[in-house]
DNA sequence: TATGAATGAGGCTTCATTCAT
DNA sequence: GATGAATGAAGCCTCATTCAT
């Protein structure tokens, strides 16, 4: 499993972003100073500025990675030629695992991107909305397929991704529940949310996507 | 409606925490400055010490007023001897509705918390949980009465205030979506994640709670 | 014994006096702030600024009042007629004793005045020089009398006045000398500094001072 | 003469501490801005921080500096194999001339010190102890050879270098006294101080400290 | 006489950032 | 590629002081 664009980046690069993340998702961004991350990442804070234009270029490439990483390793591991329930499913077990198993990361899902310029800020939107659209469009498969009730999917797609995204904001290690446990949470959760018909209506012909 | 303890606060306490309510909603809690919030409340920076002992203690106000308040106007509204789905939906029409009509408090509600000392932390978790219980407890309610279908009431409770104080953050007056519709949405979705059963267990003795 | 010159002082006054002087002997003077001042002494900030113009004004009469204060102690209780030697005793008994049961006292007698405007800097210096002459007196006295020997009266008061004084910034109530083997200690150091001879010359007729 | 262990510290820290000590001299350590230093020293605020934590261990470091080099100083300058009123002499002549040299100085050897941190509080406590004892054991080398008499050495130490070290507080270079003639003033002072006696017991056998 | 709310200035400290080496 | 010293701006906070009540 390739660790995505960010395979072959330099050594202290990665030190850098993943000092980077671990720090923000322990103190936040905004906490997070310049020399915290370089003490961290063993480097000296003019080091940053080698890889980096600024703190706020370096939290637009961080989620931007992440994002690209994110509906990279999906692609990759998303099923073909699924019913969208199976799909769905699919979708639910891969991001929600993702994220438990990355919670540094989670906040990254979820932060409030206020301190991006516009410029990094559209796109990084424009990368979540890549992703979002692979959500969107399993929910539209399956209504498609008579699976699922909705009628606002690009909607639910982003209800989704917050609702599962916040799986890592309470999961703990030593909690009650195990992974699987809360992967199956959110699967029913998820399909609940889609609607899910439990007879789906048969008949109805469809014909486009 | 009821504007909470802090309703013959001082003219100039209010206007702190409406300012610093703003600010917070619009640039972040760490990214407003003291100096900011003094000139949008229209006072001078020593001021807020005469209020609050410091940055962190004004959040921890802050929250903990937001919370009072929502659990206080929750109990004013609630319906008393409804049934769970009834109950249910008037909780997301509450919920909802009070947020999209006050966005700035959104962020109060999903707002994460690092920046609290341990002690106010826990007062507000305190406050936090007292309104998740509201919540659970018409889950469980509806779970009594065969008609909802969840095994883990608790989580769920906690999934929802996630879900539903979501909404603030992509709500725009000017979007496609009214507020009824909105809200009309989040219920429905509401109901689908208790598991609402289409055709209740009538027959079924519910003897425990 | 009279308090002198603030005998009649209002209650208020008397507690901001003896609230700054533990204060300010406690933390000094530029550390301690007015606030704190007016908390310990039980009245609003404001108030200060009715019994003095500011801080530095405050200070200014603190020292003014515990250098006139000391004189007329002193002069009350000072022997008439005496030999300089004995004088010196009596004055170090005094001086020493004073400060060791008014340590707070002590301070504003070593105290740097380098906070004070030039104006009551030269009103508090006037007040010490009449307290030094009349040690510088003492020591005349003396070695007219044949009693001592210093060729710089006026410059040994000035030290001597620093060394007695400096008693109360190492004497502790618990420490291994008491009161009186402390005064007795800087008795005799004064007398040895006043260059006292053991034998006076006798027969040497002094007609000048 | 050496110039102590800040002999080969970097050019921006010695301009630091020589401000420092100018700065406090003139005006005290608590009115001392950060601001005024840095502008005095000629660097950047900010630059403070890189040599110190923070103002009080700014002040730690400069009277624990200040000690060490006195200390260090006197046993380069004290004469070997004297009897303890000619070692007495070399030190009030090293001591008072050491001062007066360097008037800022001395502010720091009579400081209340009631702004350190109580660890930084016991370092310098520490070095000054050790400067005290070695008045001390002059003092007791004197009692030894019959040449003084004195029941409290080690008090006495600390008051005589109470007494000496206030020389540069009222010292002016264009005074009536010259550097000479103030070291010989205090050279007489201190033997009397110690109890020099004129016709040392030379036949007594001394056999204990 | 005394207060309490408010202020403007300035305290110490830390920030993101630069740049000669 | 990396450093370490330095900066200017700004952070939070506290100060002495004022003034309507």
């Amino acid at each position: 499993m390739p660790k995505s664009a960010f395979r072959d980046t330099p050594q202290t690069e990665q030190a850098i972003r993943t000092a980077a993340v671990q720090l923000i998702s322990k103190i936040g961004y905004e906490s997070m100073s310049l020399r915290q991350l370089a003490t961290q990442a063993g480097v000296n804070p003019g080091t940053l500025y080698l890889y980096y234009q600024g703190k706020k270029e370096l939290l637009a490439s961080l989620v931007l990675g992440y994002l690209e990483e994110l509906l990279h390793a999906w692609r990759q591991s998303k099923p073909m030629h699924s019913g969208a329930d199976m799909t769905l499913q699919a979708f639910v077990d891969f991001h929600v695992r993702y994220h438990l198993l990355r919670k540094e990361q989670g906040v990254l899902g979820n932060m409030e991107l206020r301190s991006l310029d516009s410029e990094d800020l559209q796109i990084v939107r424009q990368a979540r909305r890549a992703y979002l659209r692979e959500i969107q469009a399993i929910i539209e498969q399956g209504v498609g397929e008579g699976l699922f009730d909705c009628d606002q999917p690009k909607l639910l797609a982003h209800i989704l991704f917050n609702t599962l995204t916040h799986a890592c904001s309470w999961y703990r290690a030593d909690g009650p529940l195990s992974v699987d446990e809360i992967v199956a949470q959110y699967s029913q959760l998820a399909l609940r949310m889609a609607g899910r018909l439990s007879h789906p209506k048969p008949n109805l012909i469809r014909l486009t996507s």
